[in-house]
RNA sequence: GCUCCGAUAGUGUAGCACGGCCAAUCAUGUCAGACUCUCACUCUGACGACCUGGGUUCAAAUCCCAGUCGGAGCACCA
């Protein structure tokens, strides 16, 4: 039957349903409901070993949205119990909370996985004793080939009693990194290799960058043992991670079970990569900000919070970025153009407007008065904005470009003039009738004067240099927009000199 | 090699647990137009998708099977 034929078919049987008919479903924006009993426990567990990025940001933004609309509670936790191959940075762990509060995610509790080795330890002890992890002495590859071929290997069974024993040598020292490792019994034969008895502490005798822990312990737990254990010391309740990470909860589930703990509910989500950025791993950042190649971990070029920051995205605007992209396990690849269009949206009501010539071209302008002139700060708040001008303004290289002697055209705010000679520029005054936009359609373009404000922009492609007008040097911090160029934050003055950042067009 | 995920317009999503109201939502993007002393904002219109093949069914984006493609894990990284 064709939705025709229905409507008329129900326009007999019950007309009063015929508006329902038309209702349109609205769908539920965001992320998915929960359906949870009991208290939602939640917590955002980064390695402090860089600073937050956009990749993290999801994580934060995801975790505290939930927490907030089911009056749940919010953890952050560091883990940070990898003092060699990825280690810490000191910096981090501050720059982790100070991001998490511009975006507005407030922990309830902050814990740090270095400043908890004894607790680990302690599990560590309970589960040797209850035979459900072993001392292995085999070297990597060959307890690989063990593995791969479903065998145990000769420790798995050497008791619980030289599993103490060696554990407590693990403990003080006796051993050298490389030397031991403790495994968690699971089994061996398992269809899923990555399941099979895997590591829950090794030896590391790089000190913890952190001073209170430094050089205290030389076992250390990995991943996958720290977050099982820490996620029941939390009572957490949901976790939400990569789909790297899937297998985890197959693997903790283990200790879960010979504890006797109840396992979190999860939920993951894929990949995500940002067109704009590609592939940048935090340790390549961090390589390239040694060379010289980044500013530091602001440079606006890099997919980092703290560049975002800087660059006068609105913490609402990458949140509800973040809560749109909902909780899909595909794996994503998207452009930062949503993310702009909705900061555009928050920044547009109250940017003021500038005049900023970038790649500036001096044009000299016959017989045209000095004057004031006088542009709206904004187009539709009122205020405005005064600019001297002599007899010269500078324009955009852009714009000389595509000049054509004779042309008439409007400086914006200004007065209109016609050009005389491209190189030298020249033009000529010619009135101040805005019937030449409107009846002649001529083009209108901004311009800055000679005696403006150096302006530098760090933009995601490169610099921009040229002159601005007076009065930039008043919006230290808030975020304009240059018109004609895009919205940019200031983010310095000094004297005569401006540095700005690219927001997006 | 073994194991686990996933697949809706250019991009990101809604719909899928309970098949019909899906001739498939919303946002962004692109194009066109209106407004505007900015290439911004706003408004209008247009464009554009259910991975493939089978099966079940009166009816499949939705359920089942196979395949293809993509991702991940099998680390003494997180």
């Amino acid at each position: 039957m064709s939705h025709e034929a229905r409507e008329e078919e129900l326009k007999v049987l019950a007309p009063e349903l015929i508006e329902e008919l038309k209702e349109k479903k609205e769908p539920d924006k965001g992320l998915p409901p929960l359906e949870m009993n009991g208290p939602l426990v939640m917590r955002f567990a980064p390695n402090p070993n860089g600073p937050p990025t956009l990749g993290s940001a999801r994580g934060i933004v995801v975790n505290s949205e939930y927490t907030r609309k089911y009056h749940g509670k919010l953890i952050i936790r560091f883990d940070d119990t990898d003092p060699a191959t990825k280690r810490p940075m000191l910096e981090a762990y501050g720059w982790y909370l100070d991001d998490c509060r511009w975006l507005g995610a407030i922990p309830d509790e902050v814990v740090i996985a270095s400043d908890r080795i004894p607790r680990y330890y302690e599990v560590a002890e309970q589960l040797i004793r209850k035979d459900g992890a072993y001392i292995c002495f085999c070297e990597q590859e060959v307890f690989k080939a063990l593995k791969d071929a479903k065998e145990p290997c000769p420790h798995r069974e050497q008791g619980v009693e030289k599993n103490l024993e060696c554990w407590k040598k693990m403990l003080s020292g006796d051993y050298e990194e490389q030397e031991a490792v403790l495994r968690i019994k699971t089994d061996i034969a398992h269809k899923d290799p990555a399941i099979r008895d895997w590591v829950a502490f090794r030896i590391i005798k790089t000190p913890h960058p952190r001073p209170e822990v430094g050089d205290k312990y030389c076992a250390w737990p990995l991943l996958d043992f720290e977050g099982a254990v820490e996620d029941h010391l939390l009572g957490t309740t949901l976790i939400i991670r990569g789909k790297d990470l899937a297998d985890s909860e197959k693997r903790q589930k283990y200790v879960y079970k010979y504890m006797g703990w109840t396992y979190p509910k999860t939920m993951h989500w894929g990949r995500v990569q940002i067109h704009e950025f590609g592939k940048l791993s935090t340790s390549g950042i961090k390589k390239a900000i040694a060379e010289g190649i980044y500013t530091g971990w602001d440079d606006p070029r890099l997919p980092t919070i703290r560049a975002i920051r800087r660059r006068g995205i609105m913490p609402e605007a990458l949140r509800k970025f973040m809560i749109d992209l909902g909780l899909g396990e595909t794996d994503i690849s998207l452009s930062l153009d949503t993310l702009y269009a909705e900061n555009r949206k928050l920044v547009d009501p109250v940017a003021n407007r500038y005049f900023f010539v970038w790649d500036p071209v001096e044009m000299i302008i016959e017989g045209a008065e000095p004057k004031i002139a006088k542009a709206p700060l904004h187009p539709s708040r009122g205020g405005m904005r005064e600019i001297p001008v002599g007899t010269a303004v500078l324009v955009c290289r852009n714009d000389v470009d595509t000049l054509k002697e004779g042309e008439k055209l409007r400086l914006k705010d200004l007065y209109n003039i016609q050009i005389t000679g491209i190189s030298p520029l020249t033009a000529k005054f010619i009135g101040t009738n805005m019937d030449l936009v409107k009846k002649e359609k001529a083009r209108i373009i901004h311009w800055a004067p000679p005696d403006g404000l150096k302006v530098k922009v760090l933009s995601p492609d490169g610099e921009y240099i040229g002159i601005g007008e007076r009065g930039i040097e008043r919006e230290l911090d808030k975020v304009v927009q240059f018109e004609r160029f895009g919205f940019v934050r200031i983010d310095s003055v000094s004297g005569d000199e401006v540095m700005a950042y690219f927001t997006h067009k």
